[in-house]
DNA sequence: ACTATATTTCGATAATTCTAAAAATATAGT
DNA sequence: ACTATATTTTTAGAATTATCGAAATATAGT
């Protein structure tokens, strides 16, 4: 992954109530949960947690499936995981120390 | 650490610029790197590189260090370390599924 | 004191993002 | 067709952030 990739998810991760929607879904696990079960959790206008949402789906951290009537947002653990290798990856390949 | 503060580091993370030097740091090692370095490796206006490296600063990612006309930055893998753990914590603690 | 080097602060403009009401869309039941 | 529920899109003002030249500050050598 490069840093511009990288930055973006970064961004959309480092924002209040996009990070509490995340950390929301890692919580709910694989199953996901549905926008409206979010917003109450978080007491969000619906406009806004939609916008938010769509950014986090705009990156890849969070997948929708729907279901009928109502859109569940699933967390990408795997799009996590890389960004996590990313940041921790090629430390101190100019170094003498050995981390 | 609560998510204000996670999101905090991650929006300072979440910005081209920012993650090029923190990834720059990282490299480099925990003998860190000179303001001036920074500035011929990324090739950046000094004051715009200043603006960026203070903001990381401002979230620990980053500790300077003056060694008379330098300033080293030296990147801090401990705070690094906690904000990876938190991104990773607490997952599925809301779920069946057993990650 | 003067000069050079390293870095920051100031200041102003441009660009992006945030928020949320209102209107629109999608799906399903009656 | 109508109604209700779930969610998104549009829109627009407010707020924040980005960029970088110019001036200022800090340190050290002459």
């Amino acid at each position: 992954m490069e840093n511009e990739i990288a930055a973006k998810k970064l961004a959309e991760l480092g924002h209040i109530t996009r990070l509490s929607i995340f950390r929301y879904l890692v919580q709910v696990g694989d199953q996901g949960a549905p926008v409206g079960q979010i917003q109450e959790e978080l007491d969000v206008p619906g406009s806004t947690l939609s916008h938010h949402i769509s950014r986090l789906v705009s990156v890849g951290l969070i997948k929708q499936v729907r279901e009928s009537r109502i859109l569940y947002c699933i967390p990408q653990f795997d799009v996590l995981d890389e960004l996590v290798e990313f940041l921790k990856s090629e430390c101190c390949t100019e170094a003498k120390c050995k981390r």
